[in-house]
DNA sequence: CGTGGCCTTGATAAAGTTCAAGAGCCGTGG
DNA sequence: CCACGGCTCTTGAACTTTATCAAGGCCACG
């Protein structure tokens, strides 16, 4: 007997939209309920992968370090996102590791159960081929802003992307410590604050703690599409 | 009746790798067989995406582009490689440019005839999903080059990846010009050529336009794994 | 033989990192 | 309730890396 929490869970998750009803009860039979403390290691870089998982609550962030340390964080995955997929079609192990953010909850679907489903589901593929693209993409933007940005035009960009994800309102809070938001945006702490306090002198922003408020949303497009200077 | 060239193509390509052969020819009816000239444009960012390509013969890149015009690449794609597909799962449009480097023979196929095929094929889908997975990882490895590791880093390990392909031998030729390596390492001509410089002075090189010997193996994995300095 | 592309080299400037010190905040425990 | 230690964040100054700008060399091709 399948706990029914598990069901309902699996049933709520995007990478299983549009699946008939008794594959989500198979779906559940193989799932496996874990949950992390904040700041326990799901993978580490190189570990084998024999399946792959999905945050039902908590977050997940995956990054790489380097030698001396520096972290570089390649995303964050919340409620109903999967991570450590590239494990199970391609090489076997992970290529970043994987900490909990906050205590968390997630399911861990086995490989060889799961590429059964696949084979026999064309629907749950074409849907790992979508989440796998968007995630494609996403790394096409962090390459570019890597590489063809300065910070502060990341800054802007993650700033007003925020403000969408809040909806539109120039009011919010950052989700993340500026340490973390450093490290998601290929940087270290000292120079996000460093410009903070830039765009607060310039009136572009005004910002206490985590809360954010945007003034002037045209300067910071300027800075994040056009390469102006702060 | 279809082009029994277009056919031997289509067969030997990975991504239909383990197909039965009445698909081969399925794929061969729908494929559009294209020819570019030397520095022309498949698609370029934002463009709408109503379908993907394989490479036949010849080399493109894909690549981002900033305000200012420095260019990002993103990969090259040679003989066999499909590009493109991102946008047939997700999105729509293209997230870079596509330019032929050499004169490119590229074979297209239509969307939805194309997930037709996904849907009736697993074995179809799950190369995809290799496909795919191979990408993310190949990015994985970009942006932790980008933000993780300094240009000298990022030479020295593309120097032994070029080693690598060249079945381990010391002596072999840098297939891209260096401006094209630059853009590739994410920086520009003038910082490659002042570090092929150090490293040939430093005799862990030995260059002579595009053809690089390597004499110090050891030293060039410090320098891309262990952030020492040149 | 001249012209255009690519590559090299040097001087200079900008952006970001490192190192060091200190401020603010919060939960714990005396 | 206050003091303490441990966080994260901020700020300043020196330093490193890389980009920018400018000039000149090399070579292939017409």
């Amino acid at each position: 007997m399948i706990s029914s929490d598990i069901v309902v869970h699996i049933k709520s998750m995007p990478i299983f939209k549009n699946l008939p009803s008794h594959n989500m009860e198979q779906l559940a039979s193989i799932a496996i309920d874990q949950h992390f403390r904040r700041g326990e290691i799901v993978f580490s870089e190189g570990d084998k992968g024999t399946g792959f998982y999905v945050v039902v609550s908590g977050r997940v962030k995956i990054f790489k370090l380097s030698f001396e340390g520096k972290e570089q964080i390649l995303h964050f995955f919340g409620p109903g996102e999967p991570f450590g997929e590239v494990a199970i079609f391609e090489g076997w192990r992970f290529p970043a590791h994987a900490q909990c953010v906050n205590d968390t909850r997630i399911f861990f679907f086995p490989r060889d159960a799961f590429v059964d489903l696949l084979k026999r589901h064309p629907t749950l593929s074409l849907n790992m081929l979508a989440i796998l693209s968007m995630r494609l993409r996403k790394f096409t933007h962090l390459v570019e802003d890597l590489s063809l940005k300065e910070v502060p035009g990341r800054l802007a960009a993650y700033l007003l992307y925020l403000r969408e994800r809040n909806g539109g309102r120039s009011f919010f809070e950052l989700d993340i410590s500026k340490s973390q938001l450093a490290s998601l945006l290929g940087t270290i702490p000292e120079t996000v604050s460093r410009i903070f306090t830039k765009m607060n002198k310039q009136g572009i922003i005004h910002s206490d703690g985590r809360h954010i408020q945007i003034l002037d949303a045209e300067r910071l497009r300027c800075l994040s599409e056009e390469g102006e200077r702060l």
